[in-house]
DNA sequence: CACATCACG
DNA sequence: ACGTACGTGATGTGA
């Protein structure tokens, strides 16, 4: 019997869904630009209050003619009634993936129309209050796996896609008009292209779709309301983390847009000449630096087998002495192209809007562990960036054009190009940048949480747990290791991976693929061993967390504590609470009996065999396993995913890192900065210059009051060893 | 739409 | 007698 939910709330629910045309694309442009461009408009707006029954019937709808009429003109009933939801504080405003409904109604209704303003604490989020439970956040599909589907409406989804952009007499039309402007140009003879087709659909002209449109906009705020009553709104915790995050969003972050401009007039004419050269090469049988399967088809001519074409890879062959030349050639070229970076540039022209910033780049609750993820221009995975003095290549490509840079950074300016990346995003007028980043917080997080005294002491006095790590691995004295080269880097890998259950194959793997850096079996081993003998306190935290979460499942309602956090079985949802008082969810938790067969290995872990052919197997037994169901984070399909411990301890640590950022976002709102972005580790938010109080540190300028807000512990991390460095700039840069 | 690749934490 | 690093998003190709 599934709890109605609707009981136990104490606000009532406008729920809105609004259907727009634009010649926008939202796509390209993000909520933000997509709802201020001028052709955007509201066809229709469906709306349900959550105090009556949810049926079809209970739907309002608001039609065409009621969404193109002034709010002045609008009937005096309707106005009263919903200025009176606005102010009554009973009254919330909820949609699913409610930034675009705030974008929609602040730059179309209010702006244009005159509809009173919603102040942003009266909106909730639908598609968030999935996220929290790990669900797909996709309306049909959350409503799927929460089995409230009202069913596929596959016409009606058909039909809004072909209303919401221009009539495709009229793109046409307006293709053909474009050419004959360029032939006016030129001053040849235009072409005859007769009178202007009707540009937008409207219920006048086509009133059997609109009718459609209006059952298809119904149905979506319905689908909403069956989601929102299966389950529990946000907690405080998380709503005050969403109003702020919505706050950064519609703030948005200033871009350098006459810099970003010519870069991108560059990349293109680079990118023009790259494609001819590739042509020429291969004689038209490389279509483009990408495409995979071409290219490894190409160099098997020259008797040259690519297991694939990852950058280490290519780099790899491009060191062998015996390499054919034009194989070098593609493969440098493959090099050039293959730059995710670059596309970046494009993104940030289309997305930024008239006032030079972009809107809606972070993601609230993006992963099942509640981290925020990055979103259209994507800015937390922007390149590191190889070039040392940013500042200087920012001012040379200021200055010069291609060719002159090209003699100042040589023949390939791609490397240049995506070192400055970070540095397109700027202060606002006026303002100037301030930036924090946690020095390991995921390390630091996961001795605290599992008691770990000489992990914790370690923090304490301030020694790099990477070196340390580094030193015992290769035995040699910690001021010995290697700072810039692979000894570090390894000391890295092991902290990180050791710590979630890595073992001696996959840490090989990990260093080579994300380091560059080759271990010896050997060492590997002994990483491992010594990770998990150093920190035997960890190695029992996986244990007792899975043994929790195992107890949890089998004995619903019943409260699982293991140190600071706590495993309880709510309905089909596992959840893992958190100090900070926030939870992760597992959808249907299970628990199932599985025989584990380990098979025998020698000493160089090449499987053994027995006489008949057959593995030779070690030893087996039965294990209790954890399913749950999620989206997998591969391909992003709603599958039964398995963990355990390690995984479990990971999850927990990301999470719980997640809210340390979170309290250090409501700190620094609270201190007058304003937060533009974040990056799992990193604060970025903006001030008035003179405003705050500036110091010179080791590297250069930073905040000592800022630096405060990132170290303060919130008063759920009591002993957790907290330590931030950064800088204050005008422009954006890595620290 | 699935997959590979490239980025980041 | 007891093993398993994890979490994202964007872009482009090719079926």
């Amino acid at each position: 019997m599934a709890i109605d939910f609707r009981k136990h709330l104490t606000k009532i629910k406008v729920r809105m869904d609004f259907e727009t045309q634009s010649e926008a694309d939202i796509k390209k442009t993000g909520a933000y630009e997509y709802s201020v461009h001028p052709t955007t408009r509201v066809m229709c707006l469906a709306i349900k209050l959550s105090t009556t029954s949810a049926e079809l019937k209970n739907v309002f709808l608001f039609n065409w003619a009621f969404m193109q009429t002034p709010w002045a003109k609008l009937p005096q009933a309707f106005k009263t009634s919903w200025l009176e939801k606005i102010k009554d504080p009973r009254f919330v405003f909820s949609a699913h993936n409610a930034y675009f409904e705030e974008c929609i109604y602040n730059n179309v209704l209010s702006k244009r129309l005159g509809w009173p303003a919603i102040p942003l604490t009266k909106w909730r989020c639908n598609a968030v209050k999935g996220a929290s439970h790990a669900l797909p956040r996709k309306l049909g599909e959350m409503a799927e796996v929460l089995q409230c589907s009202i069913g596929k409406d596959y016409e009606g989804y058909r039909i809004m896609m072909k209303l919401c952009k221009p009539t495709k007499a009229w793109k046409s039309w307006s293709e053909k008009r474009l050419k004959n402007l360029d032939l006016e140009f030129k001053g040849r003879q235009t072409k005859d292209i007769g009178p202007e087709p009707v540009k937008w659909h409207t219920p006048v002209n086509n009133p059997e779709d609109f009718k459609i449109l209006y059952r298809y906009c119904k149905i979506d705020v319905l689908t909403e309301e069956k989601i929102d009553e299966k389950l529990p709104d946000l907690i405080p915790f998380e709503q005050e983390n969403w109003f702020l995050d919505q706050e950064l969003n519609l703030r948005g972050v200033a871009v350098d847009m006459p810099l970003v401009t010519k870069i991108f007039n560059i990349m293109q004419a680079e990118a023009k000449t790259m494609a001819k050269e590739l042509d020429v090469l291969t004689m038209g049988l490389v279509q483009s630096g990408r495409s995979r399967d071409q290219i490894i088809a190409y160099l098997d001519l020259f008797d040259i087998e690519v297991p694939d074409l990852r950058a280490g890879t290519v780099e790899d062959f491009l060191a062998r002495p015996d390499l054919p030349e034009d194989a070098r050639k593609l493969l440098e070229i493959r090099k050039r192209l293959a730059k995710a970076s670059t596309a970046k540039y494009k993104k940030f022209l289309d997305m930024a809007a008239s006032d030079g910033r972009v809107r809606d780049i972070i993601l609230f609750m993006a992963a099942s562990t509640r981290r925020w993820g990055g979103k259209n221009i994507q800015p937390q995975n922007f390149p590191r960036g190889v070039i040392k003095d940013v500042g200087a290549a920012i001012e040379a490509i200021k200055l010069y054009d291609a060719e002159e840079l090209k003699l100042l950074y040589g023949e390939n300016l791609m490397p240049l190009f995506s070192s400055v990346l970070r540095g397109m995003f700027i202060a606002s007028p006026g303002h100037e940048l301030f930036v924090e980043d946690y020095n390991a917080i995921e390390a630091r997080v996961l001795h605290w949480l599992a008691d770990n005294e000489d992990g914790l002491e370690l923090f304490a006095t301030g020694v790099c747990l990477y070196k340390t790590a580094a030193a015992e691995i290769f035995d040699k004295p910690y001021d010995d290791v290697d700072d810039d080269g692979s000894e570090r880097q390894t000391g890295k890998a092991s902290e990180l991976g050791c710590g979630y259950q890595m073992g001696w194959k996959k840490f090989i793997k990990a260093a080579w693929d994300v380091y560059r850096v080759r271990v010896d079996m050997v060492i590997a081993k002994k990483a491992v061993q010594r990770f998990r003998k150093k920190h035997y306190k960890i190695v029992e935290y996986w244990k007792n967390c899975e043994t929790a979460m195992i107890s949890a499942i089998k004995n619903p309602g019943a409260y699982y504590k293991v140190g600071k956090v706590g495993f309880r079985m709510e309905r089909d949802f596992l959840k893992i609470y958190l100090p900070s008082g926030g939870f992760m969810a597992y959808k249907d938790a299970n628990v199932f009996t599985q025989q584990v067969t380990i098979f025998d290995e020698d000493e160089n872990g090449e499987m053994l065999f027995n006489e008949d052919g057959t593995k030779k197997i070690k030893y087996q037994f039965d294990a209790e396993k954890i399913s749950y169901m999620a989206q997998n984070s591969l391909t992003r399909q709603w599958n039964l995913e398995y963990t355990y411990g390690g995984k479990i301890v990971e999850n927990i640590v990301q999470s719980a890192s997640r809210d340390i950022l979170a309290e250090a976002v409501k700190r620094a709102s609270r201190a007058g900065f304003l937060p533009l972005m974040h990056s799992h580790d990193e604060l970025v938010c903006e001030a008035p210059i003179g405003k705050f109080k500036k110091d010179m540190g080791k590297k250069g300028e930073y905040c000592p009051e800022y630096r405060e807000i990132m170290e303060t512990l919130p008063a759920w991390a009591e002993g957790l060893p907290l330590k931030a460095s950064g800088w204050v700039d005008t422009r954006y840069k890595k620290g």
